[in-house]
Parts: C-alpha cells; sequence; structure tokens
DNA sequence: AATCTATCCAACCGCTTTTAA
DNA sequence: GTTAAAAGCGGTTGGATAGAT
C-alpha cells in the first residue's frame, strides 16, 4: 500500500490556498518568521502541513519574488545553465534573483524545451537533434561559431566524458558571461554517434567561446543583464576582474561594474550565496589560464575549450577543477 | 453557445540530504 | 555512531484558463 502524504494522514487541507490562508501565514511569517516549518501551520492557525507551508511562502508569498515572465537575459541564462547543470532548477534559480526552482522548471518545461526543440536542440542534451539520413557534410564549413554544440561534437575526446555532473557553482562569473543563443540547426548533419554525451564541460567549451567572440568584437551587441541581479553583476564584475589576463581586453557591459552593482541596491542576504559562490569563478579562472598556459600540449586529458583562433581547441584538465573544493 | 484541446503553473509526492538529539 | 525529524529538491499531477472547432 502506498505510503500517504503527511497532509492525507493528519486530515489537513490540501490543493489551492484561499486568500484568507495566505494572509495568515503571510502575518504569522511577517512577525514571527517561519522558525520550524512543522510548527507554522499550528502557530498560524492553518490546516496545513509545514511542508505546504513553506511552499507556498517559498514559491508565492515571498515578497522578494519578481514574478511576471521572464525576460530574454533570464532565457538565454537558464537555457546556458542547464547546459552546464542539467535539471538542478534550485541551482540555476539561484542564479536569477527572485526566481523560484518551480517557476524555473515550470518555464523550462512549458516553454524553453518548446523553443530550442523548433530550434533542433535537443532540450535534454543540448545538443543538435538526430535527423535520419542526413549526408555528412565538411567538418567546419558551415557551422557558425554561434553553433557552439555542434562544433563542440567535432572535436574528439581521448579521455571518456565524466558522468557526474561537475558539482559546485562551476562557472559563476564565468558562466554569466553574455552569450548569444541563436543556436546551430543540425544543418550538417554532425554524426549522431557523438551526440549523447553529456555537456557539462562542453558547456565549458560554450562559454570560451563566447569569451572569444566578445574579445573579437564579432557580435553586434552584448546582452545586459538586468540591473536587479545583484549577483550576476558582481560575479561578472568578478569574472571581468579575473579574465583581464585572458582575453586581453574588456567585456563592453562590465563597464557597468561597480557603480551598477551599486545601483543595484544593497547587498541583501538572500543573496550572500551568490557571493559565496565567486570563489569558484576565481578557481575557474585560475584553472583556465594555467590551462590556456598549456595550449597546444597534446597530453591534455580533459575537455575543449575553444579559445584559440581559427577554431582551434584549447584543452585543459578539467581534473584539477574536480580536485578542488 | 457549447465542447474540445492545449497550455500554464501551483501544488503535491516521494526521495535524498542535512541537522539535531 | 545511530536515528528521527526537518528541510530541500526534482518529477509529476491536476485544475484553471485560453483558444480552436
Amino acid at each position: 500500500m502506498a505510503k500517504q502524504s503527511c497532509c492525507h494522514k493528519k486530515k489537513l487541507r490540501r490543493g489551492l490556498w484561499s486568500p484568507e490562508e495566505d494572509e495568515k501565514l503571510m502575518n504569522h511569517i511577517a512577525q514571527y518568521g517561519h522558525g520550524c516549518w512543522s510548527s507554522v501551520p499550528k502557530l498560524a492557525g492553518l490546516e496545513r502541513c509545514g511542508k505546504s507551508c513553506r511552499l507556498r511562502w517559498i514559491n508565492y508569498l515571498r515578497p522578494d519574488l519578481k514574478r511576471g515572465t521572464f525576460s530574454q537575459e533570464e532565457e538565454d541564462l537558464i537555457i546556458h545553465l542547464h547546459s552546464l547543470l542539467g535539471n538542478k532548477w534550485s541551482r540555476i534559480a539561484a542564479q536569477l534573483p527572485g526566481r523560484t526552482d518551480n517557476e524555473v522548471k515550470n518555464f523550462w518545461n512549458s516553454y524553453i524545451k518548446k523553443r530550442l526543440r523548433e530550434r533542433g536542440i535537443d532540450p535534454a542534451t543540448h545538443q543538435p537533434l538526430a535527423e535520419p539520413a542526413v549526408a555528412p557534410a565538411p567538418a567546419t564549413t558551415t557551422v557558425s561559431r554561434r553553433a557552439v554544440f555542434g562544433d563542440v561534437d567535432l572535436i574528439p575526446t581521448t579521455t571518456p566524458i565524466q558522468a557526474a555532473p561537475f558539482e559546485g557553482p562551476i562557472l559563476d562569473g564565468v558562466t554569466k558571461l553574455p552569450v548569444d543563443m541563436d543556436w546551430p540547426v543540425a544543418e550538417d548533419g554532425v554524426p549522431s554517434s557523438s551526440l549523447s554525451r553529456p555537456c557539462y564541460l562542453q558547456g565549458a567549451c560554450f562559454d570560451m567561446d563566447a569569451l572569444q567572440q566578445h574579445h573579437c568584437s564579432s557580435i553586434p551587441g552584448p546582452v545586459v543583464p538586468s540591473a536587479s541581479s545583484y549577483s550576476t553583476l558582481t560575479s561578472m564584475a568578478e569574472a571581468e576582474h579575473c579574465n583581464t589576463n585572458i582575453t586581453g581586453g574588456s567585456l563592453p557591459w562590465l563597464e557597468l561594474g561597480a557603480s551598477a552593482v551599486a545601483d543595484a541596491g544593497h547587498v541583501d542576504s538572500c543573496y550572500a550565496g551568490a557571493l559565496d559562490e565567486l570563489r569558484w569563478s576565481e578557481y575557474f579562472d585560475s584553472a583556465f589560464q594555467a590551462a590556456a598556459s598549456q595550449q597546444g600540449a597534446l597530453q591534455a586529458t580533459g575537455q575543449c575549450v575553444y579559445g584559440g583562433k581559427d577554431d582551434v581547441p584549447v584543452h585543459f584538465d578539467v581534473h584539477g577543477l574536480s580536485n578542488w573544493c
């Protein structure tokens, strides 16, 4: 017999919340904080389980929620982070101030997945969707530099791709680089055998590519992050600081820099975690610099990074990354 | 106007992880 | 070190709504 939820056991109310319930919960939390969630419903006079109260607060009542439709920048960031992290909705949402994991997840399932499929991208793998009986095309001729994931597939790897997601806020700072999301369609018939790899680190390739593109000023305009995104801005500023040696230049939108961050308002405690994660970008950056210095060294064993001119892949050893914690 | 279908999203379920005793 | 409770997370469901027929 299937286990029943706590709400069933206690014959508590379920389903949609009424305005009165919302008010009770809000008043209670405003007055006392939530403390232990399991005691909240009793103290607030609600016939709900604590879990339900917590969810309602986090996903709907919290005052710092942004609500409303997602901006293009948010959408791009979600896609990009998903390519790195997979269905780690809470971690993706953590990079989007005012958004909840549930909201991001719903947005992904209802909108982004569809959009990616329309563009010929498999939302699960971020690879071009396999197309039957497509004649192979010359390897690098028709794929634009935007065609990031398609490109990646052209690079043979010498070691198995790590199946496990790369833990930690991998590229905080770096992942938030402006990325042109005009993604490729599998028009050149990339062999499907190479399409099924997990792409956590392939996403890193993506970033470096974007970085390089910015250095070359080859795309028309930067994607400027929302001014409300304090963590994003600070991470970007950090990345800017660290990446000067890599790119040899600056990222235009980062000229917003500290003043934009200051304008964004006070350092809310809810962003403290994001700030903590900045050390990852510092580490990632140093790892990348070390790798860049080894560019051309054939003994590299990790994932590829597009960093050089003429689409020459740069490799670096990600094992160093995974060993750092 | 009535019915059907598709979409969106709030909420639930159950599992895992973390924390406290 | 063990156990139970709490919290967190991701997958899934179901109701409300809009649009199509």
